[in-house]
Order: C-alpha cells, then sequence, then structure tokens
DNA sequence: AGATTTCTCTTCGCCAAGGAAGAGATTAGG
DNA sequence: CCTAATCTCTTCCTTGGCGAAGAGAAATCT
C-alpha cells in the first residue's frame, strides 16, 4: 500500500482517477469470468441500447462468427437475451437484462463506496458532478467512436 | 445513432458515464492491439508505481510464466522497463514509463474533449470535481483490491 | 410467383495467452 | 563454507477466442 508519490499537478490526478476506473472494471470482470470482449459488448449495449448482432458485429470489430458466440456467452451468462424483431423476422434484437447476473453482486462494494462518497456533497456540488458525468459520457462516447472510425478506416 | 431513452436517473447515469469510461479504455486498447491483461497490468503499474514481477503477477492474478511474458511485451511495446534492485540484486523492478508509445496519441481525442469540457468549469466548480476524482480513485482502489482478495481467498 | 439480397447461425482451422514444472542465479542462515 | 530458501526466467501443453467460408430462413424486387 504504498502510495507513491503524491501528485499535484491536474492531469496526473486525472489520469490515476481513469486508471482505477479501468482497474476497478477489469478486477470486475475477472470476478465475473467474463472475457474482455465480453465486458466491451456489454458496455455498448449498455450505451447504445438493444441492436441486432450484425451492428453489435461492426461495432465491437468482430465478425458474424465470433459475434454469434459472444451473444451467446452473454446470453448464457444471463446479461443478455436474444428477442425478435416483430418487423422483419430475420432479424434478431440483442437487448441487455436489467438485472444483470454476477456483475451487479461484483459491483456492490464499489458501488455503496461511490454512493457514500457521492452524499458527502451537497445539492449544488451534487449538481455539478452529475452534469460532468453526463457531459463526460458523451465525451468518451465520442472519443471511442473516433477510434474506431480512423481505426477501421 | 438512436439515442436509448433519455435516462433521467442519477443512477443511470452514473452507469452509463462508467460504461462510457470502460468503452473509450478498451477502444484505446484495441487501437493500441494492446491486449487486456496488458492494459491491466498498465494500470496497476500506473497506480501504485514500480513493482517486482512477483508482486506485479500476484495483483494481475497471473503465475510466474505469463508474468514474465507480459512484462516482455510491455517492455517491447515501450510502455515500462526493467531495472535492476540496487538492494537484491535476484529482484528486478518494473517501472511504468513516463512518455508510453501509442497510448498517449491514442488518448489524445479524449484529452482535448475532456480538457475542453473541465476548462467550461469554473474555480469552485473545478476543485468540487477534482476532490471527486481523488476520492474516487481511493474508492475504485480499495474496491478493487476488495474483488481481488475476495476471488483469491 | 421466382430470383436476388440480407441476416443470422454453424463448422473448421489457427493463433495468442495462460497454467504447470523445472533450471539458473542470488541471498540468508548454520 | 555449505545448505536451504527466494526470485526470475524458460519450456511444453492446453484452452479459449477469432477469422473465413458455407448453410438456412426471410424479406424485397421484378
Amino acid at each position: 500500500m504504498s502510495t507513491p508519490a503524491v501528485p499535484s499537478d491536474a492531469s496526473e490526478v486525472y489520469r490515476r482517477y481513469l486508471s482505477a476506473v479501468m482497474l476497478h472494471g477489469h478486477a470486475s470482470a475477472k470476478a465475473c469470468e467474463l472475457g474482455a470482449t465480453d465486458l466491451y459488448a456489454l458496455n455498448i449495449l449498455q450505451l447504445t441500447g438493444p441492436m441486432t448482432p450484425g451492428e453489435l458485429g461492426t461495432r465491437t470489430g468482430l465478425t458474424t462468427g465470433p459475434t454469434t458466440r459472444l451473444i451467446d456467452r452473454l446470453e448464457q451468462a444471463g446479461y443478455v437475451r436474444r428477442a425478435p424483431d416483430p418487423g422483419d423476422r430475420r432479424k434478431v434484437i440483442v437487448e441487455p437484462i436489467g438485472k444483470p447476473a454476477d456483475l451487479d453482486r461484483v459491483m456492490a462494494p464499489a458501488r455503496q463506496r461511490i454512493g457514500e462518497l457521492l452524499r458527502g456533497y451537497s445539492p449544488e456540488q451534487f449538481e455539478v458532478l452529475f452534469d460532468y458525468f453526463a457531459r463526460a459520457t458523451d465525451a468518451y462516447q465520442e472519443a471511442a467512436e473516433q477510434l474506431r472510425s480512423h481505426n477501421a478506416g
């Protein structure tokens, strides 16, 4: 638990913050026995909402074969479910399930700590934080999209 | 780009925020041709500081064999370097290098967007945000540690 | 109605990553 | 000085996930 050189720079604080978020994310995935691609797809589904396997494959950068088995794994683990498209019976819609199986249990410690942390702020401060959360969500999503298109192009 | 039901719930906003951060992290890793474990180890090193391969192996949950090759990959990609321990010549100290190779370039778009976003806040708001960043870093790190020990025990 | 296109799922082969066991080198203790 | 313990690195084997090609089902167009 050796605290390595107290970072006074704002950029360094933010970098460590991102590292901690990613670190916890990976630890959660490991605890759920979830692969990297699986978690990746799960995040995409949670952000963009239900979509067809084809679109999910495009976004993850996978071809159709691995995409099918990816969905199989997620469905078997209880994270998503396949629903038929009412308008086009060829299509399948993959939608995340509200209460995931293990991920919720694994996220509980972090959720509690962050919850306590957030409750320590005043309503005005709380509003600032969630304003940032909402805007940063778009920023990261756009940046990720930019990375994806740049890499595919 | 169908925006899926505007979330008004704070918990949902935060969940989407975390998903976006993870999503961007994975996209960055993919753009750098970096494996999941590699990024995981890199985050550990960036948070905890230099450590021996043994400790890194313990933290990543890997045995000694894969740990050595993990460090090989990171060293070859220019993210870390091996330094001898001055006190114990059996040991090697793995330390992250200040200017990583590709990761910095890939993170640039996100860094710019977040930078602009943060510059839009007043000094008081800025302070609130970075207070949260610092505290959340500890919270996530502790939660990740808890997950690791619980999974290992 | 028939043909073409679109979409999902299945099968086969390959490669990267991790686990287990052993070797070499160094430090600590009797 | 010699033995035991610690740490890193090497080698072999197995597992898991991905890519490519093909099959089946359904919608669209002529």
